[in-house]
DNA sequence: GGAGTACTTGAATAATTTGTGAACAAATAC
DNA sequence: GTATTTGTTCACAAATTATTCAAGTACTCC
């Protein structure tokens, strides 16, 4: 349920919706543009963990959307070039202007799934979130964003909504919640508490006008998110 | 001025004396081993942050031993392999087996370095500089420009500025940050010692006049770099 | 509708977390 | 070797967060 997203670069369709299919069967989220233009505004929006760039493109080059990404607030995103050029000198190029990794076409599917996988490895965990109905976890950077809204949660809020928020759908009883919030030492504490903190969390997450709320009550048995 | 030792892995002299200059006219720390098992011992005396790694080794396998670095202790370093085989297979086999980046020989020494500096730049280790917010480090040079005027900082402080810098609005706790700042021994460092740390680094860096700070706490988590 | 159980809620209290200055220790420079 | 800088810990205050309790509300099953 943790999902990276990933931006796919490119101007041919074909290639877009391969490298779309193969990333998805990975369960990457895929968003796509097929301009350096359309890029810089799908990049701002979705704050990708990786992307995939093709260094041809009609508009705004591959290499400047390189620099500019390079230049922007989110400077640390990982980036893969992609190009038909298989000259040494284009991939030193490549590397050297921020690339993390360089591919030229034709590409095997697999190989470019490993280049995608190596590279994060490595950089991947800072990234990841979970959206579901407006309500955004990132749990790297301890933010929550309700509506593009950051708010702010105390520990247990957030380890709470990040345990209900993996698992949407899902009925956990206060005595599971009890062991995730609290790994060392469980004993002692109440079913109770557990009511305060989903208590304190719908208060900052649930809007009042919405008639039913992300984390649910089942009677009996728990607390879940619904989605 | 953060040291960064290249172990190079390879059986054939002359090639492991061609990058050893290479990575010296660059201003690496070059280590060297000839086969796996030599490699080994020289991983654990020199913790180098980038090993490059040929695969055909007499006595332990080039495989074998990225293994065995995996499940090491210091398994976050990065690894270059080097091969001669040219198949799409091998090269994939190589980076799910926890390779950053994989060349086939014969190599350009200029895409070697250019590798090695992209590993580096992910991993941290190299880039030149990072500027946030009127804040510029360099890593390389050991320095800090706070709108242009140099400052001061101790080891630990450039070590943990750096850090969080790295990943700006990501939140590490201070176990981490410990981890960190004592990579051989962070055996009995409490939380308090990172504490006092951010606050003298705190003095150096923040603008009393700003409302918000730059490196701001994180209740119940640890610290983060805001950008 | 009533009894019984399960959940919600707000207030009171307890516990934890962080900031801070001072003291001591260790490392480095002179 | 001494002086100076840097690093670590300690102790306490302040702020925040967690937990429990008790009373109130809602739900379910007869």
């Amino acid at each position: 349920m943790i999902k990276q997203t990933v931006l796919v670069v490119e101007d041919d369709q074909m290639i877009r919706r391969l490298i779309r299919l193969y990333l998805e069967k990975e369960s990457y989220d895929v968003v796509e543009a097929v301009n350096g233009e359309e890029a810089k505004q799908v990049f701002l929006e979705e704050h990708p963990c990786l992307i995939i760039l093709d260094l041809m493109l009609p508009e705004l080059s591959g290499e400047d959307f390189c620099q500019w990404v390079r230049e922007s607030e989110h400077q640390d995103v990982s980036i893969i070039m992609l190009t038909a050029k298989a000259r040494i000198d284009d991939k030193v190029a490549g590397l050297r202007m921020g690339a993390d990794a360089y591919m030229t076409k034709p590409f095997e599917p697999d190989e470019l799934l490993a280049q995608v996988e190596a590279v994060l490895r490595r950089t991947g965990q800072f990234c990841q979130k979970i959206v579901l109905d407006g309500l955004c976890i990132m749990p790297r950077k301890g933010e929550v964003l309700l509506r593009d809204q950051t708010i702010d949660l105390t520990k247990h809020e957030f380890n709470l909504l990040y345990h209900l928020m993996q698992h949407p759908n899902v009925v956990f009883s206060r005595e599971e919640l009890i062991r995730e919030l609290y790994p060392y030492d469980e004993q002692g504490i109440l079913d109770r508490t557990i009511d305060a903190h989903i208590k304190k969390l719908r208060e900052k997450i649930e809007d009042q006008s919405a008639q039913n709320m992300r984390v649910q009550t089942v009677r009996g048995m728990g607390y879940k998110f619904v989605h």
